[in-house]
DNA sequence: TAACAATATTTAAATATTGTTATATTTTCA
DNA sequence: TGAAAATATAACAATATTTAAATATTGTTA
């Protein structure tokens, strides 16, 4: 083989870690229409410039995203739309599946 | 809407989350031809027990494993088969391409 | 009950992540 | 050139995660 499993393994864990953070997940999804440029993300989630750009800093750096620049500003995009398919797959209905166990065990 | 939409995305991170990990990862591979005491799973990952035993656990309170006692023995199963397609959507073809654009705007 | 096997928990150290604030960089345009 | 706008980086504190080692718990069996 190619690669060794070990590093496969590593690099799954190493989308999934990026994909594991409620604002990256927010990002995202509003990068789901198209390119976005900072100035529009920002007022979207409703968070301080800098921890966004970080953010987008490590989805960039895992190759979810890439961004150019258009003047003044810079465009982010989701670079594989596989991507969402990965995020589709945590269905509100697994979700709800996940978390009637925890509860469950819980009482 | 039953859950605000914040919630649910926290929600779909926190999966993503315990996902994030390569040893819980190969841990739900082991897993995924059925039940395995925690007698099976420590030597086929090679790791200490205590370390395994820790990452069954985050498994757990994830919702995504569920254990029951046999005798001496704890077997450890996948609660909801859907969690493989989240792991399968991390596709071989997706990671390279993801890790192509790292490599490509790394030189 | 004592000894053993299997598994879980605790603790502590090392490291990583997150959010905040201040500052730097890049680009545009007067 | 220099000021303004957009974005990125650095430095820090707070928190979380990971691992290893030691210890505890649970169940079995003699």
């Amino acid at each position: 083989m190619k690669q060794p499993k070990k590093d496969l393994t590593r690099a799954k864990a190493r989308i999934f870690k990026a994909l594991s953070d409620p604002i990256r997940l927010e990002i995202c999804e509003f990068l789901r229409d198209g390119e976005k440029c900072v100035c529009e993300i920002v007022p979207h989630i409703g968070l301080v410039q800098p921890l966004i750009s970080r953010h987008l800093k490590i989805l960039k750096e895992c190759g979810i995203v890439d961004d150019r620049r258009e003047g003044n500003r810079k465009l982010y995009s989701i670079i594989d739309s596989r991507i969402f398919e990965v995020m589709d797959a945590v269905s509100l209905d697994l979700i709800d599946a996940l978390s009637a166990q925890i509860i469950e065990r819980t009482f």
